[in-house]
DNA sequence: ATGACATAGATTTTT
DNA sequence: TCTATGTCAT
C-alpha cells in the first residue's frame, strides 16, 4: 500500500514518534486519512477507539485483519504509542508474520519491535526470561505431542498402568483439560471425586514431575507456566503490565480459559498493584466471531467471547456485518446454517456485492466420483479462462479423506497440493534429526536423548538403557549424567560400555560446536554426518528412505535460511539485545520449530502463477478465502463427524465449521457428497448431511441428485446377478437394502441395526455372550465397545456385526 | 541385540 | 487400509 501521497489540506505527519533511536525512515508516516481510508463506520470507530475494552464481532470476511492492522498503525503514528508496547496476539505464525508486514507498510521498520506473535510464542519468550523463578532452567525444551505421547508412555510403565485400559492418549487429554484449567498436580489430587479421577491425577503427578526432570514443558505448561508466574511473582506481572500498554487478541473465540486468564493478568483493571501505585491497565481489543468458534474440542471456551462484556466491565462492542469477500448467495447460505444453532447473538452477514452464481450442488456414487466430479469441475473452470487452479481449494473434514483425491487428481494431472496431513514436522526422520538438536541444547531432555540414543543402531539395547537407568535412579542424576558415568553401571556389558562412551564422546564433540555457537544449519549437518544416520539411510535398500534423506537436506535448507534470517532471532525485542542475545542460534531454530505448524505452506501464489489446487481440512481453512471452494463429503457422520451426531453442543460446533467453509468461498461455492463412502476398508452407505438440508433450496442448482443416482447408477438392484468380485457380491445385499430405503429413510434412519444400551446383554457369533459397556455414534455409524468376558472387550461397528440383543 | 512377522487397533479437528 | 506394538527366532 502506498502512502507517500499526502492529501492536498491536510497536516502531513511528521512530528517525532516516539522512538528517538530510530533514525527516519525513507517512507513517510501515514496520515489520518490514509489509515481510515476504504474503511466502513464501525471498522473506523475500531481503529479510533481509545479506553475501555473493546470487543470488535468481526462476520466472516468482514475486514477484521484490516481493522487490526490499521488500528495498530493508528496506535503508533496517531496516538504516539511505542511500538514496544504492543503485544498483538494471533492463532498462528502466519497470521502474526502477515500483521507485522502489513503493520509495517504502513509505519514503516519500527513496527519491527512490536511483539506480534501465537500466545505461546509470546509465553515462550516471556518464560525464556523468568522460568529460572519456578525451578526451570531458560534453555528448557519444548514437548509437542509426540514427545508428550512417549513420555506418558514411560508414565504408565512407572505407575504399572495396564496401557489398555489406561490410554495415553485419553490421560494426555484429561491433562491438557486440567492445564487449560491452571490446575496444577496438588488441585487435581484434591478435585479427585472418584477412583479414575485419583488415577489419573497421579499420572498427572507424575508426568508433570518426569517434564521438570528433563527441563521440558509441553505446550498447555507454555500457557500455564506463565499464568502461575504472573500471579505468583507480581514484581514480573507488573514488568509486563507496565511494558504492554496495547494489547490486541485476534480469533478471541479459540482462546481456552488459561489464555483468558493471561490477557487478564495483564489488562484487567487491578486495583491491588505493587505499592499501592496504580497503573492505568493496559487498553485491550479483541476480535472475534462467536460462529467461528470450531476449536471447543481442545479447550477453547466460546464463554470467553460471549461474556466478555461481563468479564470486562464498562466494555464496549462493536459489530461488524458488512462483508467484502463473497456474493450475496453465499452469504445467505452460510447465515441460513449458522441460524440452526441456538443460543448465538444474532448476526447476519451482508454484501454489497450482488448475488452471484447459485451453489452447485452433486450427489456421487462413491468417493471416486466425488474427486471426478471435482476434477472435471476444476477443469472446466480454468479452461473457461476466470480461474487459474490457484484459486480453487477442496475443503474436507478429516485428513484421511484427501486421498481420494489425491489419486484420482494424480491420475487426470490435475496439480495439487495438500496442506496440513503428515506434516514435515512430524515425519520420522526429521523428528529424529530434531531430537539430535534438542539433546545436544538440553541433555536432561530425556525423551529426546533416548529416541536418538540407538538410532541408528550402535548396539545400545534396552538391557544396556536399563542399567543406566538404575544408575540414574541410584544416584539421583539425569540420565545423560549416567550415560557419561557409565563404567559405574552394574552389569553392563563390556560391549555395551564401550558403544556407549563412544555415543557420549560424538555428543560432547557435538556439543561443543554448540558452546562455540555455531549456526544451526551448520551443526546440523555435522549432526547427520558425524552421527552415521545419512549414511545408514543411504545404505538401506529401502525406497523410503531416498525421500527421508531429501526431507533432511529439506530441513538443513530451512535451517539454513532460518541462520541467514537476521529477523529470526529473538533480536526484534531490544530486551534481548540488550541481554547480548544477537544472532539466531540453534535454541532459536529449535523454538521456531516447536512453535510453527506448517498451515505456512499454504500456498499464496504469484499474479502470474497459475499454481496449483489447494486441498485442506475445514479446520485449516479457517482464515482463508479463494475465489472457488469445493466443500465435500456432506454427509451424515462423515461431516457433521460420526462422534457429534448424538451431542448437542458437538453438533453446533460441527455447523460452525461449516459456516467457516462456506464463507471462504468468494464467487463460486460447490457442495458435493458420496451415496456409499469407504471407511475402514469396508464400504458404508451414508445419508446426505443434515447441514444440507439447512440451506435454502433456491440458492442450489444440483447437477446430479440421488434420484437418479440409483435410477442409473446400479440397474441390477434386484436380481441375484453375480458382478464383480465376491466381496463385492456379498455386500450388494447391503448395499442395494440401503439404497432402497434410504428414499424413504431420511426421517427414520435406523433399521435392521440392533438398537442397544449400556448393560444390555447381547450375543455374538463368534465371541459368545456379551455386555455392551459403551455406544458411539447413530445409525450406520453406531459402534458399541462390548465386554466378551474372557475374550475381552471389541469395538463394533453394529451396522456388520453379528450381535443380537438378548 | 536385532530384525522379521503377526495381530490388534484406529480415524476428527492443532497451537 | 495402514500403522504401531509385541513376540519370536536368530
Amino acid at each position: 500500500m502506498s502512502t507517500s501521497i499526502p492529501l492536498p489540506g491536510l497536516p502531513a505527519y511528521d512530528h517525532a514518534d516516539g522512538t528517538p533511536d530510530e533514525p527516519r525512515t525513507s517512507r513517510r508516516g501515514p496520515t489520518r486519512e490514509e489509515l481510515l481510508d476504504g474503511l466502513n463506520e464501525p471498522q473506523r470507530a475500531a481503529v479510533v477507539h481509545e479506553g475501555a475494552p473493546l470487543l470488535v464481532v468481526a462476520g466472516a470476511g468482514s475486514g477484521k485483519t484490516r481493522v487490526l492492522t490499521r488500528r495498530i498503525a493508528w496506535l503508533i503514528s496517531e496516538r504516539k504509542a511505542h511500538p514496544g508496547s504492543i503485544l498483538a496476539i494471533t492463532f498462528t505464525n502466519k497470521a502474526a508474520a502477515e500483521m507485522k508486514e502489513r503493520v509495517e507498510d504502513l509505519v514503516g521498520k519500527r513496527a519491527r519491535i512490536m511483539w506480534v506473535s501465537t500466545f505461546h510464542s509470546a509465553c515462550v519468550r516471556i518464560l525464556r526470561k523468568e522460568i529460572d523463578k519456578l525451578g526451570f532452567k531458560s534453555n528448557f525444551s519444548i514437548y509437542d505431542a509426540a514427545d508428550q505421547k512417549r513420555l506418558m508412555t514411560l508414565v504408565c510403565s512407572d505407575l504399572d498402568l495396564d496401557a489398555k485400559r489406561y490410554q495415553p492418549g485419553a490421560m494426555l487429554h484429561w491433562v491438557s483439560n486440567q492445564k487449560n484449567e491452571l490446575k496444577d498436580p496438588e488441585d487435581a489430587t484434591k478435585d479427585a471425586r472418584n477412583n479414575l479421577e485419583e488415577t489419573y491425577a497421579s499420572v498427572y503427578t507424575t508426568y508433570q514431575r518426569r517434564l521438570r526432570e528433563a527441563n521440558a514443558l509441553d505446550f498447555d505448561d507454555l500457557i500455564m507456566f506463565t499464568v502461575h508466574l504472573l500471579q505468583q511473582f507480581p514484581e514480573v506481572r507488573e514488568t509486563y503490565r507496565r511494558r504492554f500498554r496495547h494489547v490486541l487478541v485476534d480469533e478471541y473465540q479459540d482462546t481456552n480459559h488459561a489464555q483468558y486468564a493471561l490477557i487478564h493478568q495483564l489488562c484487567a483493571d487491578n486495583p491491588e498493584d505493587l505499592d499501592g501505585e496504580r497503573v492505568e491497565p493496559a487498553e485491550l481489543m479483541v476480535v472475534g466471531d462467536a460462529d467461528q468458534s470450531i476449536y471447543a474440542f481442545r479447550g477453547a471456551n466460546i464463554r470467553n467471547i460471549l461474556d466478555f462484556e461481563q468479564d470486562f466491565p464498562n466494555a464496549t462492542s462493536i459489530l461488524l456485518e458488512q462483508n467484502y469477500r463473497s456474493t450475496q448467495t453465499i452469504l445467505t447460505a452460510a447465515n441460513a446454517v449458522i441460524g440452526h444453532n441456538k443460543g448465538r447473538k444474532e448476526k447476519r452477514l451482508w454484501s454489497d456485492a450482488g448475488d452471484g452464481a447459485r451453489i452447485i450442488g452433486y450427489v456421487a456414487d462413491d468417493e471416486r466420483d466425488e474427486a471426478r466430479f471435482v476434477s472435471e469441475e476444476i477443469d472446466r473452470l480454468t479452461d473457461a479462462g476466470d480461474l487459474r487452479p490457484a484459486d480453487v481449494a477442496i475443503f474436507y473434514r478429516t485428513n484421511a479423506q484427501s486421498r481420494v483425491f489425491e489419486e484420482v487428481f494424480i491420475r487426470v494431472g490435475m496439480p495439487y497440493k495438500v496442506v496440513g496431513g503428515v506434516r514435515f514436522y512430524e515425519r520420522r526422520e526429521v523428528r529424529d534429526a530434531l531430537a539430535y538438536l534438542r539433546m545436544l541444547v538440553n541433555p536432561a531432555d530425556q525423551v529426546s536423548l533416548r529416541r536418538i540414543l540407538n538410532t541408528p543402531k550402535r548396539g545400545i539395547g534396552d538391557r544396556a538403557v536399563a542399567c543406566v537407568q538404575a544408575l540414574a535412579d541410584r544416584d539421583r542424576i539425569t540420565f545423560w549424567e549416567a550415560l557419561r558415568r557409565a563404567q559405574d553401571a552394574p552389569g553392563l556389558a563390556t560391549r555395551s560400555l564401550s558403544a556407549i562412551q563412544g555415543f557420549v564422546a560424538m555428543v560432547e564433540e557435538l556439543q561443543s560446536m554448540v558452546d562455540a555457537g555455531e549456526r544451526a544449519d551448520v551443526v546440523l549437518e555435522t549432526v547427520l554426518a558425524r552421527s552415521g544416520y545419512v549414511a545408514s539411510l543411504e545404505e538401506s535398500d529401502d525406497p523410503q528412505d531416498e525421500t527421508r534423506v531429501e526431507n533432511l537436506a529439506e530441513l538443513v535448507a530451512v535451517a539454513r535460511e532460518f541462520s541467514d534470517d537476521p529477523q529470526a532471532g529473538p533480536s526484534a525485542d531490544p530486551a534481548d539485545v540488550d541481554a547480548g542475545i544477537v544472532a539466531p542460534g540453534l535454541s532459536d531454530f529449535l523454538e521456531r520449530v516447536a512453535l510453527v505448524a506448517d498451515t505456512d505452506q499454504i500456498p499464496d501464489a504469484p499474479e502470474d502463477d497459475a499454481g496449483v489446487v489447494t486441498l485442506m481440512t475445514l479446520h485449516t481453512a479457517k482464515g482463508l478465502e479463494f475465489p472457488a471452494v469445493f466443500l465435500t463429503g456432506l454427509e451424515d457422520g462423515v461431516f457433521p463427524h460420526a462422534r457429534a451426531l448424538g451431542d448437542q453442543p458437538e453438533l453446533e460446533e460441527e455447523r460452525r465449521l461449516a459456516y467457516v467453509g462456506v464463507t471462504r468461498a468468494r464467487e463460486r461455492l460447490y457442495i458435493s457428497r458420496a451415496v456409499v463412502r469407504s471407511a475402514w476398508g469396508a464400504p458404508s452407505h451414508n445419508p446426505g448431511s443434515r447441514f444440507l438440508d439447512e440451506l435454502p433450496v433456491d440458492l442450489v442448482d444440483w447437477k446430479r441428485t440421488e434420484a437418479a443416482q440409483t435410477q442409473w447408477g446400479r440397474p441390477d438392484l434386484s436380481g441375484s446377478t453375480r458382478l464383480g468380485t465376491p466381496t463385492d457380491a456379498g455386500r450388494r445385499n447391503f448395499s442395494s437394502a440401503a439404497l432402497r430405503a434410504d428414499a424413504a429413510a431420511r426421517a427414520k434412519p435406523a433399521r435392521e441395526i440392533p438398537s442397544l444400551e449400556p448393560g444390555d446383554r447381547v450375543v455374538h457369533d463368534s465371541f459368545g455372550m456379551g455386555t455392551v459397556v459403551t455406544l458411539e455414534g447413530v445409525a450406520e455409524k453406531a459402534v458399541a465397545s462390548i465386554d466378551f468376558g474372557s475374550e475381552g472387550i471389541k469395538r463394533l461397528l453394529l451396522r456388520y456385526a453379528p450381535v443380537e440383543k438378548l
